[in-house]
RNA sequence: GCGGUGGUAGCUCAGCUGGUAGAGCAGGGGACUGUGGAUCCCCGGGUCGCGGGUUCGAGUCCCGUCCACCGCCCCA
């Protein structure tokens, strides 16, 4: 035998349950946007590298050392785009969403890159479907799209903690970074090694440790929100406000932050205890499309990781029953099986013609193995008398019909 | 990127201190010539992840490497 090749680590095949799943959760998102009335927007998967290490941030783990890039045959410095917020926002400035005046919203889907060390529910490509609000500062947005992560969550049956934060804008955040500095120096000599990394960094990193030692000093640290600016607390209490309103259940965690920099005021993730990792995740990110060159614009948006979230679906939902049609015999048979599967298909039956030879007792095993519902054999005696032995495989029971009676009784199974 | 565990048949795994592979399940056929999941009988199948080393001899020991899983970092 020849050199198998395989898939390159990180990647893999779905399919089976994997890939229902998989469509399940795709198309569960997706009918919710879009009654939210989110449009769709295909992005290409390869962008130039400058747009997410200027989006995502020059000091974040994706860009430092998860970004799949490379120079392309023009010389060209692009990536496999690592997330989907930046090209959703490459795209709304550089076709000019904004010239109408009112605020877009755009949902997005597919696959995602990083070169991390795969893990369950981690690979190196993975898809998200993610959605993003782009012009309004509302915190009416804000609460819109945790009330899509909830009802995702909620239709799929998957159980997940919401948690939110505010981060703060411009005029507020300095202020809390040197407040929180000044403590976290003050403990230097306490924190893990990460974490005086992070002290010189990205102190606000240090908050989401999960050392002891460094969880107890967080715990002891100023909280953004006691920081936050007028404007930056009013909305974050609207956002509570409009929440509560619809009965969504939270809690509020001063320690959540992002590890994307682009973010501002609302951040929030949904964790899934069993998997004991977040599932979907999002917030505001007021500054980020006048950064990538484009209108002073307040956003926000989320996105899912839909192979976290298939590994959570228990249950998939009912598909249409499967018939096995089984031709018995010569060539005369199986032309007169060959069509009335035709015909079965054409009233939306879902139908598999057996292309197994042999002798009818192998046929019903063939039958069980794909998991058939129902038998139709088509042998000399059924072109005989023009009826067919219609048989559920669960029931056992077998009765002689015509073919109309046939398409009547599985029709609207 | 760091640490740990593991890779033997399609699947789950056994293989003691080195002596050139085995079980269960699955698969194929038959008992049973137009009716299935049971039972019985028979059968096929493996470069023991890959490469190197030690040895008369390596699935077994050593080194390297790849892959998977777990934890960390980080993240969807």
């Amino acid at each position: 035998m020849a050199e198998k090749i395989k898939t390159v680590r990180g990647f893999r095949d779905l399919l089976g349950e994997e890939a229902k799943k998989y469509r399940f959760v795709v198309n569960t998102v997706r009918k919710i946007l879009e009654r939210y009335n989110f449009e769709e927007i295909i992005l290409p998967t390869v962008e130039y590298t400058k747009l997410f290490t200027r989006s995502i941030g020059e000091a974040t783990d994706i860009v430092e050392k998860e970004m799949f890039t490379f120079t392309d045959k023009g010389g060209r410095d692009v990536a496999l785009r690592p997330e989907g917020t930046a090209g959703v926002v490459r795209a709304y400035i550089e076709n000019k969403l904004y010239a109408d005046g009112t605020y877009k919203k755009l949902y997005y889907e597919g696959s995602m890159f990083r070169h991390e060390r795969p893990q369950k529910g981690r690979y190196r490509e993975f898809h998200q479907i993610g959605a993003e609000i782009l012009g309004t500062s509302n915190p009416l947005a804000d609460a819109e799209v945790i009330k899509i992560s909830e009802e995702i969550l909620k239709t799929l049956k998957i159980p997940a903690r919401i948690e939110i934060n505010s981060l703060g804008c411009k005029k507020c955040r300095p202020a809390y970074r040197e407040a929180l500095l000044e403590y976290l120096s003050s403990h230097k000599e306490e924190l893990c090694e990460d974490c005086q990394r992070r002290l010189e960094r990205n102190p606000l990193r240090i908050l989401d440790c999960k050392v002891e030692g460094c969880k107890l000093i967080a715990s002891q640290a100023p909280k953004i929100t006691d920081y936050l600016c007028e404007e930056c607390k009013t909305h974050y209490e609207s956002v509570k406000k409009y929440l509560n309103a619809l009965g969504i259940k939270y809690t509020e965690n001063p320690h959540l932050v992002r590890g994307l920099d682009y973010y501002s005021k609302t951040v929030f993730e949904c964790v899934s205890e069993e998997l004991g990792k977040t599932v979907i995740a999002g917030g505001r990110y007021d500054y980020l499309v006048e950064e990538l060159g484009g209108p002073p614009t307040p956003a926000l948006g989320f996105a899912a990781g839909i192979e976290r979230l298939a590994l959570l679906v228990k249950e998939l939902p009912k598909e249409k029953p499967l018939v096995l049609v089984i031709p018995f015999g010569g060539e005369n048979e199986k032309i007169h099986a060959l069509k009335l599967a035709q015909t079965l298909r054409k009233n939306g039956i879902r139908v598999e013609l057996s292309y197994r030879e042999g002798k009818i007792r192998k046929q019903f095993e063939f039958a069980n193995k794909i998991g058939a519902h129902f038998t139709v054999v088509v042998g000399e005696n059924e072109l005989k008398e023009g009826k067919y032995p219609l048989k559920n495989l669960l029931t056992r029971e077998e009765r002689k019909l015509t073919l109309e009676e046939i398409v009547e009784t599985l029709k609207n199974l």
